[in-house]
RNA sequence: CGGGGCGUAGCGCAGCCUGGUAGCGCAUCUGCUUUGGGAGCAGAGGGUCGCAGGUUCGAAUCCUGCCGCCCCGACCA
């Protein structure tokens, strides 16, 4: 993409509402726009990201045989009426009527309608392990919306949901669900420690939360230090394997790490002092495995093998796909802006020309443009005619990974300048070299 | 939902107390000079002062009501 062309309306100054440096940098490089409390346009950079977060779940769901599918944002009060969740709910749910005067809502989360399809279609225990999911749009009317997309009212979330036999077949799904958003979340440049959960109303023993520790996190929480050394890596995994499954989920929740909500401070004080850590943490996911419960209230039963009726065992995951914006730049930023992770930046390199209207560096970023893009990699070539400061600026607030700056005075020497965002360390290379360079850095990643 | 604050140009703000033809910086546009970390000079355009009533010869300014947004707390992915 060429800067020129593109519609990145950049802010020198910060705008008085945001509070917290994630609202502010997405407001200032132009990714969001505030529509209404809590409520926001995602202009093209910050759509870029969005997609490619939302990209990346769905590759490491579907790697775990997960179905996707899409369930609409507007639903019928009939359903939340059958499971006694339409007057649980709260103000939360925003409600209202048709033309018809028929209730509606818009969809905080989808496990009715979910159960209410399978119970439809699936009949027998042979259709079964069954696990969709669907990426969508939410709204849940929040007292007070806040930190910007950390804490809208309509929010993007994947939230998949198993059909389970039994309860065994159930929780190897958590642990299923557990390993692929440890994949998810370490693709995108993140460590997010599952630690447990409270179940809340809807009860039960099996949760966990993923958090992402940011000094800004509304959660406090307590941790073992040795679980931030915990990764997944690339390590292969069977996920039909239930042994495999189960022994990552003991690898990585074995150690203490909590919530407040489910804070103990005796088990706590059995960690060795020097381990002990308390810090504030942005809940980016959740895993629950709940029972039976949705598929009795809403008949979603099949025949076993003994001919028998029997209710579903269920479990819901999500993950806060539009917040994870927010909860990534908070984790990697500066003070001159983001910091993407290589596995989520909007594009793959800036190109700086310091020289604009000069054949020879107009023609050498060209050729790295081209170059990039015929090895797979999206560039954004800042070919407008500015002075350097505000290119560099523009590529600091911005965050790109890297940035290759091509002036007259390198030129000369026949060399392009390499710049890493996160160090700030530059190296002078050819211009192939650098396109082989980025290739390099970005094999199995873009 | 309790407490506090703010709505003036795209963004950041002053003006309001003490009523008298709406201002500054950034951004935008034009010209010239500049050109490796947000340049300089000269000029230009852009505002229903959140909305509605009221007081007044006259309201951004005073009064009343409403709307929107933000912050702290309680709550939540």
């Amino acid at each position: 993409m060429r800067l020129s062309r593109y519609f990145l309306p950049v802010l020198k100054e910060t705008p008085a509402e945001a509070q917290i440096v994630s609202h502010r940098l997405m407001l200032r490089a132009g990714m969001i726009r505030q529509q209404a409390a809590g409520i926001y346009s995602w202009l093209p950079l910050g759509y870029k990201v969005l997609k490619r977060i939302e990209q990346i779940v769905h590759e490491e769901q579907q790697k775990a045989g997960h179905l996707p599918l899409l369930m609409p944002t507007l639903q019928s009060a009939e359903l939340w009426q059958k499971s006694g969740r339409y007057d649980a709910y709260g103000p939360e749910m925003l409600r209202f009527t048709d033309r018809h005067d028929r209730e509606m809502l818009y969809g905080p989360t989808n496990e009715e309608m979910i159960t209410d399809i399978v119970a439809a279609y699936v009949s027998s225990y042979k259709a079964l392990p069954l696990t969709l999911y669907h990426i969508q749009w939410k709204f849940r009317d929040e007292v007070r919306p806040r930190f910007g997309v950390m804490r809208g009212r309509e929010f993007l979330m994947k939230d998949g949901y198993n059909f389970d036999l039994t309860k065994e077949d159930a929780l190897h799904a958590y642990n299923r669900h557990l390993v692929t958003y440890l994949r998810t979340y370490e693709r995108m440049g993140l460590q997010a420690i599952p630690m447990r959960a409270d179940s809340g109303p809807i009860g039960g023993d099996y949760t966990h939360e993923f958090l992402v520790l940011a000094e800004t996190g509304e959660s406090e929480v307590f941790y073992d230090s040795e679980i931030t050394e915990l990764t997944f890596g690339d390590r292969a995994i069977d996920y039909d394997d239930k042994a495999e499954c189960q022994a990552v989920l003991e690898e990585f929740t074995s150690r203490y790490a909590r919530t407040d909500e489910t804070h103990d401070e005796a088990a706590f004080g059995e960690i060795p002092e020097e381990r002990r850590r308390s810090a504030r943490g942005i809940e980016v996911g959740q895993i629950f495995y709940f029972g039976t419960e949705y598929s009795e209230k809403l008949g979603a039963m099949v025949t076993d093998a003994e001919g028998q009726k029997v209710p579903l065992h269920m479990g819901s995951h999500g993950i806060g796909v539009s917040r994870l914006l927010g909860a990534i730049i908070e984790a990697s930023h500066d003070d001159k802006g983001i910091i993407w992770p290589e596995g989520v930046t909007p594009f793959h390199a800036g190109i700086v020309n310091l020289r604009q209207g000069d054949a020879a560096t107009d023609a050498a970023c060209e050729q790295l443009y081209a170059g990039l893009q015929a090895k797979g990699l999206e560039p954004l070539y800042d070919d407008r005619d500015e002075r350097a400061g505000g290119k560099f600026a523009t590529m600091d607030l911005i965050g790109l990974p890297w940035r290759v700056t091509v002036g007259p005075r390198g030129l000369e020497k026949g060399v392009v300048e390499l710049t890493s965002r996160k160090t700030g360390e530059s190296e002078e290379m050819g211009l192939e070299a650098a396109i082989d360079r980025l290739a390099q850095i970005y094999e199995g990643i873009a």
